[in-house]
This record gives structure tokens, C-alpha cells and sequence, in this order.
DNA sequence: AGATCACTGAACCTAAAAGTTCAATGCTGC
DNA sequence: GCAGCATTGAACTTTTAGGTTCAGTGATCT
């Protein structure tokens, strides 16, 4: 499985609504620090931040050029967060597939 | 969709590797918070809140049995994060096939 | 060259997270 | 009823996150 720094960097990057927003506008094209900072009404400091983190978490890949950075997504990192939980949501699914026998049990015990 | 403050729990949630080995943990079935913190080297106060943050994400649901209290795996919310996800996994997808094209077009022209 | 535009770095502020200690509270077992 | 155990709540400390302002830096356009 992945390292938890990967995981603890790609699902803290996720946590943040300004960031999924970010990914959300990516997935349409790719845009500058400028044009993502407009939208969310925020400075373009406060935004390269988020992009920042992003790119750390493997997110998403920037690259300067001219006097802009474009942004552009970055998908391998997706895999390793889609593979941990759908790991244990197959693992949960048995389990609580348990816990309803377990129950339905008891139930019939209390009578 | 659903709401981001759903997600922002979820994600912040699992951005944790103490909360995600706790999830590990419980399925392979319930424990109480002292179970929890003993292996994590914790103390109970400090698990009881990591917990708190799990059943407010609806990852995790406990209830108080005797003086203890049993803290199960509760999946609903999962599906949530898987869903988003796994939306935006498709669509990046899409999206960087797309890039590999114009790329392979650029390097054509360059030469 | 000089003006301007897009981003970047440093410093700062405020709020929230992660953890602790210490003092209740509420069951359980004798 | 009392001792003891598991958990909880309050208060506190230290880091980290999200955001700002302000002053560079480097590219672009006359």
C-alpha cells in the first residue's frame, strides 16, 4: 500500500473546498494562477498557496510560462486515494454484511 | 453532488494516518476507545477525539456499552468521497488523453 | 529603456488541530 | 456501599492552515 505521507497529503489536499473547486475548474482545461484566484474571490498569493498544496500531494502539475504558471491536473495521485478506499469498502461491505446477520440474530434471540 | 461540508469531514477525516489506521483496525471488527489508543500509544482522551472527528465524518458509529464504549465502522460516507472521486478520476482521464495528444502534436511540430 | 503585468517570497494574523494533564462521572464487582 | 476502571470534559500548549499585505523579480509591450 502507499505511504501514509502520500495519503495524508492527497486526502488533506481534498479537504478543502477552494481546492476541490480548483481541481473541479482544472478538469475543464487547464488555467493561471490569475484566472483561478478570480472566480474564488481570493488574492493570487492566497491562491498559489492552494496550488501549492496541490502540486505537493501530486494533484496537480504547474509549469511557468512567459510571466503566468499554467496548472493543469495531475491524476496518478487520484489512483492511490480511489485505491485505499475502495480497498476498505470492499472490507467494510462484508463486515457490516456481518453485523446485520449479528443483529438479525439478536433480534430473534430477544424474543 | 453532495454538500461540500460532507466532503470537507470526509477527506479531513481520512487525512489523519492515526484515523486511518483506527478504520483499518476496526474492520477487523469493533473495539473501545481504550483498545484504540493502547497500540496507538495514546492516551484515552486523545483517541476519544480522534473518534469524535471519525463519527462526525460518519465514518465510524460507537455507542456506550456498560462503562465502555464500542466504536464500529459506519460506511455511508464513504461513498461519498469514492464518488467524487472517481467523478473527477473519469474526467481527468478524459482530460489528460487529451493533453497526450496535443503534446504528441507538439512534438511533431518542433521538429 | 521604462512601464506594466503576473507571479512569488517574507512576514504576519487568526483560528483550528493534535495532543497533553487533571479532575469529574458513571458502571461493575465485591 | 465502596473501590476501581473506562471514559469524558475542561483547560492549556504547540503546530499547522488559510488567509492577508507589501515589497520584490522577471517577462512583455511600447
Amino acid at each position: 500500500m502507499v505511504h501514509d505521507v502520500v495519503l495524508d497529503r492527497v486526502f488533506s489536499a481534498l479537504s478543502d473546498a477552494t481546492r476541490r473547486a480548483i481541481i473541479t475548474r482544472l478538469g475543464e482545461g487547464p488555467a493561471t494562477i490569475g484566472e483561478l484566484a478570480e472566480p474564488a474571490g481570493m488574492t493570487l498569493t492566497g491562491m498559489k498557496k492552494h496550488v501549492q498544496v496541490l502540486e505537493d500531494a501530486g494533484l496537480v502539475v504547474t509549469e511557468k510560462v512567459g510571466r503566468s504558471r499554467q496548472c493543469r491536473i495531475g491524476a496518478e495521485r487520484l489512483d492511490d486515494a480511489m485505491a485505499w478506499i475502495s480497498f476498505y469498502q470492499r472490507l467494510w461491505e462484508r463486515r457490516l454484511d456481518g453485523l446485520d446477520a449479528y443483529f438479525t440474530l439478536q433480534k430473534g434471540r430477544e424474543k
